[in-house]
DNA sequence: CGTGGCAGAATTGTCGGACAGTCGGATTAT
DNA sequence: ATAATCCGACTGTCCGACAATTCTGCCACG
């Protein structure tokens, strides 16, 4: 049952302050691209000490609604960018210890999916960069963390032809994990690179002729066969 | 081309010291569970201003990879969980704009895998928890916020049941941009109710007997019914 | 021997002020 | 108009301080 009491958690100011200020972006009152007052100026609006901004302001920024330009001195509010957010899921399931089966399962679920819609939504722009990232696992084959990188990229490029948000910021986690493993895979099992570049090729081709289902089907060959270099690997 | 040099970035002290702390975490110097030394006592060790130190916290706090519990005064490593993790990038799709089929696709492509794997690797508890959250809809089915907070649960539940971490934390974030949608539809569509529960009722047979297969398709199923609740909700 | 209570130490949250370095914008010189 | 210059504003960092609360070791007590 639900307790009658819940234990009071007193919210520090700096807390507080940041819960405010992201009330006030997702509200779009500070709408993106907006300066932020100064800290003198917000410290005196909320009533507090610079500091107690500052601690604040490290909140927001952290997760990615604040942020400046290289060389930029005044924050700015901006829209929290995949990678950036992305960043945060991977670590926290690096410490998770998870499995490479958890990791391949998600694949499964969302890359498939990724490409399906790709292939029916992708814009020329999009698929142009498909083939740029297939390029540069082509360039980089014989250099294994090019290669990896090269294949990273694929992934992102598909997600991100997916014109689907939610998958793009789905799947941008799964990359992070991805690289100790395939880096292992590619470096101990002679055949995965020529085998990811045919695999590469046939869902880029797919994608190209918008034909879903065919996209859907490589993109899942491809995962399962990242599951056999990975069984072979440990051999 | 590619520029020869490129602009240097500058990390302020706090982040540095932010990111040695976070090493110290991630490669398991500092182990779960563990108290983090004294503002003063970093401060010290790491020859800065408590200000700074502070500031760094801050940024580790946010990640979820320090915190307390309630009433505890000294930060203690800590685990990032899931709904912690996953609020950080359920606000970043809310600020993108995502559109209902954003969501409807990703669901499409998470939830059924979910279910499948819950339904051949689900413990006796976590079938339970299933039943628990299916009864709370059962309960709350006249109350639509109540309603709603069951619906999320179930699919929490199901992501648990999974045994798959990966899946679990891509899943939690699409609960937070759930809410609205179902609300309306919930609210605006009378035998949207009962149809929620008899999937309910369905997916948790079809886990209760270990039947992968259809669980999925009753989750298919389900989330389908859910955009048509949706269309029918818009007319 | 376990337990409750208490005083002092330690720690956090917040404050005020200060200063160097840098960015932006206005000003002035070309 | 463009380029060089200057000044104010702002950030990053530091110092010191204080109230409130938690932690800890110690002591009395059952």
């Amino acid at each position: 049952m639900s307790d009658l009491f819940g234990p009071l958690d007193d919210h520090p100011a700096y807390r507080q302050i940041a819960n405010q200020i992201e009330q006030r972006i997702v509200e779009r009152t500070l709408r993106t691209g907006d300066a932020l007052p100064s800290e003198n100026d917000l410290a005196r609006q909320f009533g507090v000490n610079r500091s107690t901004i500052r601690e604040a302001i490290r909140e927001l920024e952290v997760h990615g609604l604040l942020g400046r330009g290289r060389g930029e001195k005044r924050l700015r509010v901006t829209r929290p960018e995949p990678g950036h957010v992305s960043s945060g899921v991977s670590r926290a399931l690096a410490l998770h210890d998870v499995t490479f089966m958890e990791l391949w399962e998600a694949m499964m679920a969302i890359e498939p999916a990724a490409a399906e819609y790709a292939a029916s939504r992708r814009t020329p722009a999009q698929l142009q960069g498909l083939t740029r990232a297939s390029a540069l696992f082509k360039r980089d084959i014989t250099d294994t963390d090019g290669a990896v990188a090269a294949v990273v990229a694929f992934f992102t490029a598909v997600a991100a032809a997916s014109g689907n948000q939610v998958l793009a910021l789905s799947q941008a986690p799964l990359n992070a994990l991805l690289v100790p493993t395939l880096t292992q895979v590619i470096d101990r099992v002679p055949q995965a690179r020529e085998r990811i570049q045919a695999a590469q090729a046939k869902i880029i081709e797919a994608i190209k002729l918008k034909k879903s289902e065919q996209a859907r089907n490589w993109m899942e060959k491809h995962i399962r066969d990242f599951k056999r270099g990975y069984e072979l690997k440990a051999s």
